[in-house]
RNA sequence: GGGCGUAUAGCUCAGCUUGGUUAGAGCGCUUCCCUGAUAAGGAAGAGGUCCCAGGUUCAAGUCCUGGUACGCCCA
């Protein structure tokens, strides 16, 4: 049963956010977002993935700018009728967690935790992750992000943790979880390696020094009369020096100054000794320096084998230093390689807290970068030094706490992602990327440079590795799975255990027939691989009962979307796991957004000064505005620059101007008594505005629903706002007499028309739809649904597309512009109403009589007529269509144009509109030319007002007549009558009672045009001879009072 | 050092895929107009070496090559 109960009152000015609070009420109260997942069984799935926020630090702007993202498109598949769960989650573990704690806590590194205790840290670290997601949530709930927080995956439940030790088991028996002694980025004060995506995020630009260091060779034909010229700018691993590699191809020559004598490779002669060198003639081939002995900078630490000596290595480059490269096996991994091959002993003076051992001489105890400088002076002071000088590089640097990294020999397990390599390029390759440069640029470059995820970390609060190992002998290893399987391997129920660090670490177990007991590895994981487990872990996967079933309807995913940074985070993790647990990336859609900036460019920081936190913004301008800027202002794959202006202009110019349109139609129909249950013409009956109007709608709808398809909100959005304008500033600008009166066909029509807007901006700004859903629609139909976003995307109807009326309401539009400029030139105010308006007879011709009718009431003229029917008025130009005569002409097509131009304008229109083709001379030959080849433009020849432009011209006729204006004069006063009535507060269907007292012409307007006047302004008796006026215009010579009738 | 992106009005940005006549919008500024919904709307004006240099083409903001600046990422 269909209602007839009218719309709710819709007020006039609106407070966005106080709408914006009830709204959030309302969907609390109707359970509405709950609801929204309430599908039919059938229901086709639409997937979305979470990427869990690090729960770590309370939210920013660019915090909302991915969370708008993840729900304009589950908000409008839904209303496609997909199901689309949403459910919220918290990445929990992980250093910047450890790293606020300690902070908190006052600690300075791991030993301060360990004497803490480990279980009471990791409970702080509980605690600060579980404070932190509370503000989250009350900013996702704020900006009307539809996930469920009340169901959220949180990395560190038990659940997810044995999920997460599943895809661990499964890779191990794969193969592909190994242990391996290799050289990593490390951070002494955080006392872990870095993984290859971490290192990324920490690059620094610092300033070391960079030191050419005399080697003395003691034996080979130099021995004792010539030095290697080594450089390197970590002297600190001079220390430790083991040998010098030379390159096999490269040629190394003798220089001296008189002095000395020096080796280095032939290229960089000149760029390592500078000014006074000169060659003495002798050079050797590198293969040639194999195992020449020298004497070693530091004597500092003992070396357990024979060493110092010169080695081959194909890595030595000419590009910088010297091309004898200093090798210290335990601080780099290329080092390692050469000088394993050597069987070199791998020597290493520095405690992992990055620290020099404290019986070192010299540098006991000192941490390695301090250290530097205490051994350049030392070689400077032994005669060793030959150059120093400041070198400004980039350097990694641990991303959360800065401190500079080593690269550092360290027992570690690997995720051997080499080997999945090509599985890797292959899943890209059907991944689709928006923007699609992503795909085989950031991206694609990346996986191509794919190395081994290193993923062990030597902490506390994480995921622990899930591997034992025997005691005795340390070759047997197992990998669990669960902790079902640790209990059956133990013996105990250990269901219950806290799947965490330290109760885990004290779980051993033997196996019957073996030897040594089974212990733990003491590390934790890498987060990144809890949050790219998400897709299985989410639900605990494999091992919580009905889990099989969620995750095998919901993997892989349809949609994610983060930013940009996530590249190599988050877009990495999750397809590698997919790739290695399932041979299957778990996504397929990725949307990429670029970031957003404080409105002066820059990165917004506590340090400029310069943030703008969501809260606050959204408290001023409202969510929905500030949707609006993430998903429709610039592009969201570039950087963007948020600040107040933009957000006010969004209000005004969208949200505003729609909000304006709505309460303008509630009033006319509220007014009226009009019903969105009153018979409705049907279409094609009703005026060419309606049927325009409402055409465009259905337009729009279907290039709104294609923007979206292709995850361009961008593009929606100014479609959008380009048709509210349209609809607002042109349709019921032009229609407000129709919607006065009550005019059927025009209030269904803006029924109709705002329905479709408010569907299609549901999903963009789902605050203000959902307040005019209410007021507007659910209110007046039992049928339908009782939230606009329960409600059914719109499906465009193709055949209610006019191009043709829709290219004449552009045309009329364009007629109105030309004519409102020729009035301004003329200084012809609008309101006095002039005779006639002329325009060309093309466009006289295309107009329809209705859309002539428009643009003579629009520019306040008597008649629209053509230049054909004025006569000789009009002289003719004529130009060349170069889009046109290009594909004809080629290289001709000026020398056409220039024909053109000359040729009689006159004639060539006459010829033109006879028939549809003219001739010119062009080189003395006769070329035929049609209409869409010129482009010919009338023109007025006398006292008009004229104005042309890209070959439409509208002139006015200016000469008045005294009719003319006292209708002139009568809109002059309906003028000021009607603010009048707005000033005294009255209501515009309140009627009045007018008496008025004037002269001269005013008077004879007043007296002519009484009907009028008392039409437009609702007067019921009009009385002339005021005694008291209460409102006087000296201007026009007019004085009245009204009242109430 | 390498990769990617960006560069158009005082500001924020479209346009570049598919070359075309006088390069647009909004904000801001000046003047005027309109208003029976509007916090709105309209017209005109001022404001542009479309980053630079070559090239292709009848024709380049748009395509190609090289460079500069800035940003992000990598080493």
């Amino acid at each position: 049963m269909t209602s007839h109960a009218s719309y709710r009152p819709v007020p006039a000015h609106v407070d966005l956010p106080v709408l914006e609070r009830e709204i959030l009420d309302l969907w609390a109260d109707q359970g509405t977002f709950a609801a929204s997942l309430d599908t039919p069984q059938n229901a086709p799935r639409w997937t979305f993935y979470e990427g869990p926020p690090t729960a770590n630090g309370t939210p920013g702007t660019h915090h909302v700018e991915a969370r708008v993202f993840k729900d304009v498109f589950p908000r409008f598949k839904t209303m496609q009728g997909y199901h689309v769960d949403r459910k919220a989650g918290w990445d929990c573990h992980g250093l910047p967690v450890e790293i606020a704690v300690e902070k908190e806590l006052g600690f300075n590194g791991k030993p301060d935790i360990e004497a803490y205790g480990i279980a009471e840290f990791n409970a702080k670290c509980r605690e600060a992750v579980v404070r932190n997601v509370d503000l989250f949530e009350e900013m996702t709930d704020r900006m009307g992000y539809w996930v469920d927080m009340a169901h959220p995956y949180r990395t560190m439940e038990p659940a997810y943790v044995e999920s997460v030790w599943w895809a661990l088991s499964t890779i191990f028996k794969k193969g592909l979880l190994t242990e391996d002694f290799r050289v990593a980025p490390y951070c002494p004060r955080c006392g872990t390696t870095l993984s290859d995506h971490e290192l990324a995020q920490g690059y620094e630009t610092i300033t070391d020094p960079s030191v050419y260091v005399r080697f003395p060779l003691t034996s080979g034909p130099l021995a004792g009369r010539a030095s290697m010229l080594v450089w390197t700018t970590t002297p600190w691993t001079l220390v430790s020096n083991t040998a010098v590699a030379v390159n096999p191809e490269f040629t190394y020559v003798l220089a001296t100054d008189g002095t000395e004598t020096l080796l280095v490779a032939e290229s960089l002669v000149g760029k390592a000794l500078g000014e006074g060198w000169t060659l003495t003639g002798e050079s050797f081939a590198g293969t040639e320096m194999e195992r020449w002995t020298y004497d070693r900078p530091f004597s500092l630490i003992e070396f357990p084998a024979p060493a110092h000596f010169v080695v081959l290595a194909d890595y030595v480059t000419a590009e910088d230093g010297t091309g004898l490269v200093h090798q210290s096996p335990a601080f780099g991994a290329d080092d390692m390689e050469v000088c394993k091959a050597y069987d070199l002993p791998v020597v290493n003076p520095i405690r992992p807290d990055g620290h020099f051992e404290d019986d070192v001489p010299l540098v006991g105890g000192q941490f390695f970068k301090t250290a530097d400088r205490v051994l350049a002076d030392d070689l400077a002071a032994r005669g060793l030094m030959f150059n120093e000088l400041a070198y400004e590089h980039s350097y990694p640097h641990c991303w959360r706490c800065h401190t500079p990294l080593m690269y550092y020999a360290l027992p570690a397990w690997y995720i051997r992602t080499t080997a999945v390599k090509d599985r890797l390029l292959a899943e890209n390759e059907g991944t689709s990327w928006f923007p699609e440069t992503i795909k085989n640029g950031r991206y694609g470059d990346w996986l191509h440079n794919n190395i081994d995820w290193s993923l062990s970390r030597s902490r506390y609060w994480g995921t622990p590795l899930p591997i034992w190992r025997n005691d005795v002998d340390p070759s047997q290893v197992v990998c669990i799975e669960s902790l079902a399987e640790l209990s059956s391997l133990t013996g105990r129920d250990l269901s219950d255990l806290d799947p965490h660090r330290p109760y885990i670490d004290e779980i051993t177990f033997e196996v019957d027939g073996q030897p040594g007991t089974y212990r733990r590895v003491p590390d934790v994981i890498d987060a990144w691989f809890d949050s790219g487990s998400m897709p299985f872990a989410q639900w605990g996967y494999p091992h919580a009962p009905g889990s099989k079933e969620k995750f095998e309807q919901a993997y892989p995913a349809q949609y994610i979307c983060e930013a940009i940074d996530q590249t190599r985070g988050w877009f990495y993790s999750l397809m590698a796991v997919g790739t290695l647990v399932f041979d299957q990336s778990s996504y397929e859609n990725v949307v990429c957004l670029g970031h957003i900036l404080a409105e002066d460019g820059k990165k917004m920081s506590k340090h400029l000064g310069n943030i703008l936190l969501p809260m606050p913004l959204m408290d001023e301008h409202g969510a929905d505005a500030l949707r609006w800027f993430m998903a429709c202002s610039g592009s969201p794959w570039a950087p963007r620059r948020i600040g107040h202006t933009a957000l006010s202009e969004i209000v005004r110019k969208v949200l505003l101007t729609y909000w304006n349109t709505t309460a303008f139609h509630v009033l006319y129909a509220g007014a009226n008594e009009w019903t969105p249950a009153d018979p409705a013409p049907a279409f094609a009956d009703r005026p060419a505005m309606d049927r325009w109007i409402l055409g465009e709608a259905h337009r729009l709808t279907q290039q709104v629903t294609d923007a979206l398809e292709e995850f361009d909100t961008q593009r929606a959005g100014s479609l959008i706002a380009a048709y509210v304008d349209l609809l607002s500033n042109w349709y019921v600008r032009r229609s407000r007499r129709r919607f006065w009166s009550g005019d059927a066909s025009a209030l269904a029509t803006l029924h109709e028309t705002l329905h479709l807007v408010t569907l299609l901006m549901a999903p963009l700004t789902p605050f203000i739809t959902e307040r005019v859903w209410q007021d507007l629609f659910a209110a007046t139909s039992d049928e339908l649904p009782r939230s606009v976003h329960l409600a059914t995307w719109p499906v465009a109807d193709a055949s209610l597309v006019d191009d043709d009326l829709d290219r004449q309401m552009r045309l009329a539009r364009r007629v109105v512009e030309l004519g409102r400029a020729a009035r301004a030139e003329a200084k012809a105010k609008t309101r006095q109403p002039l005779r006639r308006a002329v325009v060309g007879s093309q466009a006289y011709a295309l107009l329809s009589e209705e859309l002539r009718a428009e643009i003579a009431e629009e520019l306040n003229v008597r008649a629209l007529e053509s230049f054909e029917t004025t006569g000789d008025l009009v002289d003719h130009s004529a130009k060349g269509n170069f889009r046109n005569l290009g594909k004809r002409f080629g290289k001709q097509t000026p020398v056409v144009a220039a024909a053109i131009a000359a040729a009689d304008a006159g004639r060539l229109a006459s010829e033109l509109s006879g028939t549809g083709t003219a001739t010119v001379e062009v080189d003395g030959e006769t070329v035929s030319v049609g209409s869409d080849d010129v482009i010919i433009a009338e023109h007025p020849r006398e006292g008009w007002s004229v104005v042309n432009d890209q070959g439409e011209t509208v002139a006015l006729d200016l000469e008045l007549d005294d009719d003319l204006r006292r209708a002139g004069f009568a809109r002059e006063a309906i003028r000021v009558i009607q603010e009048a009535r707005k000033s005294s507060g009255l209501d515009v269907s309140d009627r009045i009672t007018l008496t008025w007292s004037a002269e001269g012409p005013m008077a004879e307007a007043l007296r002519a045009h009484t009907e009028l006047i008392a039409d437009e302004v609702l007067a019921t008796t009009i009385t002339e001879g005021a005694e008291t006026a209460t409102f006087t215009d000296d201007d026009l010579g007019l004085a009245f009072s009204l009242a109430k009738a």
